[in-house]
DNA sequence: CGTTCGATGCACT
DNA sequence: GTGCATCGAACGT
């Protein structure tokens, strides 16, 4: 496999149909850089959240102060808080005043594993290499993601994505996890079989190799 | 293995 | 006041 330069992806990336943007982002790199040092994972699981007539968006009642992101500039975070204890992160796609995003839900740790587990609150080393991001709630917390990112620009500043290159495997659709409605759309992608692909439904939809 | 349930904060009705 | 794009501990089997 050859390698190749890191190279932060560009906002026309982001400025595509959703779903699209989902499968593509599968294999590549997201990234925070802080004082304490850098932390990053390969992005091994996502879901899409499309548009006022997606139950499951944010956007689905109309424009709010908190969703105000989703119909922003494509390239963009936005990070909400979840059950009032999780930091969500979400990469805004579309063209502006298209109301959509995609959720990063678990990522496979490759730089600043001990980063990571320090801020998990796990014990040194003792904890599970996969299990450091697994889950949307957790990732963030293990890359110091907060509220304050919300709205930051993915495409220049500390925390980007990047494309390293990497080859995740296979992926596979399936209808999106924890959520009421929307569950007809199978709008969750995840690389098959992985270990910090969170559980829930497996085996639905079709796998397309990569 | 599996399922249930409490913690916790804020946007929105 | 209600409901939520969650997590993990605490049970039951």
């Amino acid at each position: 496999m050859p390698t190749r330069r890191a190279e932060t992806l560009p906002r026309s990336f982001y400025e595509r149909p959703t779903l699209t943007v989902a499968a593509e982002l599968v294999g590549t790199v997201l990234v925070h850089r802080t004082r304490q040092g850098l932390a990053a994972g390969m992005i091994v699981e996502v879901e899409a959240y499309i548009g006022e007539d997606d139950p499951a968006c944010h956007a689905a009642r109309g424009p709010t102060p908190r969703n105000t992101p989703l119909y922003g500039v494509p390239g963009r975070a936005y990070v909400y808080l979840n059950y009032g204890l999780h930091n969500l992160v979400n990469a805004v796609t579309e063209p502006p005043g298209a109301p959509a995003a995609v959720l990063i839900r678990a990522l496979e740790p490759l730089d600043g594993r001990a980063l990571m587990a320090r801020r998990r609150g796990l014990a040194g080393g003792r904890s599970r290499e996969h299990e450091l991001c697994r889950g949307p709630g957790n990732l963030t917390q293990a890359l110091g993601i907060t509220l304050a990112h919300n709205g930051r620009d993915l495409t220049r500043g500390s925390l980007y994505v990047e494309d390293r290159g990497l080859r995740p495997g296979a992926v596979e659709w399936s209808p999106r996890i924890g959520i009421r409605h929307g569950l007809d759309r199978p709008w969750r992608c995840a690389v098959v079989s992985h270990p910090a692909v969170s559980g829930a439904p497996k085996g639905t939809g079709a796998t397309i190799d990569r």
